[in-house]
DNA sequence: TCAAAATCGTTCAAGTTTAAAATATTTCTT
DNA sequence: AAGAAATATTTTAAACTTGAACGATTTTGA
């Protein structure tokens, strides 16, 4: 793992800042992903149903940014779900355009169920950590997440 | 974003965390992978072409393990890394299941041209940071990252 | 008012990833 | 030494994601 001396000290820093937030990221993420897949869900599914339960309806592209995929790749996503029978799409009337996301009743019955218990896991997965060290890490985190959005020229509307 | 206190206040200090390194990786993912396009390189290329240029020859499942994909995965990359001249398949003589791989010439050339220009980058975004919290979050991250890796009930095998 | 531009969602094709099955080889057991 | 079990890699099929193209609708601006 030690990307020997070659690059200078502040560039090896760097390195290994970046290494170890791929792999803390990739083991959480993988260990989430199981306890979801309890569910019968996917990961991208599970967090369609978290921002709608948490947020309320929204349209399509507004999940897309709440959930970091593309467009196309919301209307597959929905479609299971929809298929499913857990979320319902509703045309707007005010602008035909926009379609309505919203969870069905089956859709908020599982997520009421399903999503304590995930929080439940989360919290086991993060108890690794003592709670102060979990409010330092996630105040740093915060902290390079919006420091790199703002240098990331990507889909940055906040405008509606 | 606030998962209004609906969990306990362990339960959403977690998932806090949680949604933090998300967005963090995945925004430092994304710049980290704008940089690497401009060698026509995938993120999973450049990972295999690094794995190999600081760590030497290895064996196709070794850099399974080491870049965090499956074995399927891995051939594949290889495949295509392979007809771009970029890295040699070796079919061991000891053990003729083994295949090691090692960068070609060329391989070599681009890395070393490659690498430490993406090195500059990657300093360059982890620099919204500083060197003391660059330190503190590598600490955290570390300890996060190996405590998960021992709940993880996947590839753990140290031997070979 | 009416055509051009912008917006929203979907469809499509291509590339990536995974898990499981298949192949080849080696090691273990008896 | 022979067959069973284990190991390393590849192949395959299915799922997911993306970016570009498309159709429908609304907004803009002459």
């Amino acid at each position: 793992m030690k990307t020997t001396e070659q690059y200078g000290e502040k560039a090896n820093l760097a390195l290994s800042l970046w290494v170890k937030l791929a792999r803390a990221f990739g083991t959480f993420s993988r260990l989430s992903g199981r306890d979801i897949e309890r569910y019968g869900l996917t990961q991208p599914q599970f967090a369609v149903l978290e921002a709608l339960g948490h947020l309320g309806p929204m349209t399509t592209s507004d999940i897309g940014r709440k959930i970091l995929v593309t467009g196309g790749c919301v209307t597959v996503i929905l479609d299971n779900l929809e298929k499913d029978g857990l979320v319902e799409r509703v045309r707007s009337a005010e602008d035909r355009r926009i379609v309505m996301v919203q969870l069905s009743a089956q859709g908020k019955k599982l997520f009421d169920s399903m999503f304590r218990r995930h929080a439940e896991r989360i919290t086991e997965l993060a108890s690794v950590l003592t709670e102060e060290e979990q409010v330092q890490l996630s105040a740093l985190l915060k902290k390079l997440g919006l420091a790199l959005k703002g240098l990331d020229p990507l889909p940055a509307r906040n405008h509606h």
